[in-house]
DNA sequence: CGGGAAATAATTGTATACATTATAGATCAA
DNA sequence: TTGATCTATAATGTATACAATTATTTCCCG
């Protein structure tokens, strides 16, 4: 996508995942168009695009309105994540070449050397690595639009911020896990490979389920937002 | 969407199903617009949901062309839908109400009457009550996303062009396979529920198989398409 | 006072003109 | 002849005006 059309995507993205425009606010496109900059056009193609990845949900009205979660959707998020990565991963491990084997070890390692820091942990390191080794692995699964839609499709608000809910000994764990996957790819033993990523998104669900039951300890009744 | 937009969506996706527009075939957006006598803002927003649908893929070029699929492209959405409606009917199982049930035993004789006629079987009504079945058992599994994620993959050409390739008798094995699915479902068993829908849907891809196999003993090596 | 229909306002849908970008072709130099 | 660069052409991207639809308010009737 060209400039304008980028730009209202990132804008109405960022405003979501920030928490500015919250679960259920219905976003007009004239109000997003001056609030970046652009026409409305772009805005509308922007708008699709998020419709299609879930950020948004359209009313029976042709309305627009931010995507609401509920817990079971967090949920199923979490249970399709774990059968498609699986299979992702069962799949990389059969197609893995050397070279690929080797760029994700290096991925773990940098993930290794960004946890281990003298001055602390560095979670932003995480992160990109983080990132770059789970892409390369769906990637090498080879079976590159469904798979990657559907993982495009998992990138939902929640789980970006899931990650933000780590402490550092469950980064340590993380990459424990991601070294034993790059042994069962080497080995090339997809069953191996599928139940190492199982228990990897696995446990991300429970962290995040006990980050939020604390968050929701903490506020009992929060009144809804105004929108 | 309203009426342009849908005529747009409807004429581009009907010439892509009957194969009008062959696979890498170039859309352009004046020239669809000029086709079914809309202007071209339409038109791009039926390509727009096209590609979420992966009807259709763009390039590096932002040209739309008409979506190409490879044979591990057609497996891949075999195992996925394996994957995700097992997990459907299994949440279905553990949730459907005696209503729910009750109607899907009224989809599932529906078949039987359309299949057992005496002046023969009756295929339009097999798919019609096919569909329905298929889409409450979706439904009932309650989860919105998951549901708009299996609508995307099960809309798919090469899953439309399936059905086309049953024969009477796997209509008749599909139909028992239905009423088994019930009686998990009655059951309140999820994972008997998931295994028969799982061998549902691999006869489905392995009736696929051979329908494809045979078409390309006829024609071994027929040219490309001019487009 | 309450309910419903009509008027009004707000929002999205569509068409068109123009801007930008990418491709293909031509021209020229090495 | 080949390759590169520039130019022309054709495609997509964007802005704007207007049409159609949906929501809201108003006002009248019961």
């Amino acid at each position: 996508m060209s400039k304008a059309s980028e730009t209202a995507y990132f804008y109405i993205r960022s405003h979501i995942l920030s928490g500015q425009f919250a679960p259920g606010k219905q976003l007009r496109e004239e109000e997003l168009a001056a609030g970046c900059g652009v026409s409305r056009t772009p805005v509308r193609d922007a708008l699709r695009r998020m419709e299609a990845e879930l950020y948004v949900r359209r009313g029976d009205n042709q309305r627009t309105y931010v995507a609401e979660w509920t817990v079971q959707d967090i949920q199923d998020i979490f249970t399709l994540r774990d059968m498609l990565e699986g299979y992702a991963a069962a799949r990389t491990a059969e197609r893995a070449t050397p070279e690929v084997i080797a760029q994700l070890a290096e991925y773990q390692q940098a993930i290794d050397v960004a946890l281990n820091r003298k001055e602390g942990a560095d979670v932003e390191g995480f992160l990109h690595y983080n990132r770059a080794f789970h892409r390369l692995l769906i990637e090498t699964a080879g079976s590159e639009r469904l798979t990657a839609l559907l993982a495009r499709l998992l990138q939902q608000p929640i789980i970006v911020r899931t990650a933000l809910s780590y402490d550092v000994a469950d980064l340590l764990q993380s990459n424990a896990e991601h070294k034993m996957l790059v042994a069962a790819i080497t080995a090339k033993d997809p069953e191996w490979a599928r139940a190492i990523l199982s228990g990897h998104i696995r446990r991300a669900f429970h962290v995040y389920e006990a980050a939020h039951t604390r968050l929701n300890a903490r506020r009992p009744n929060e009144p809804p937002e105004d929108n």
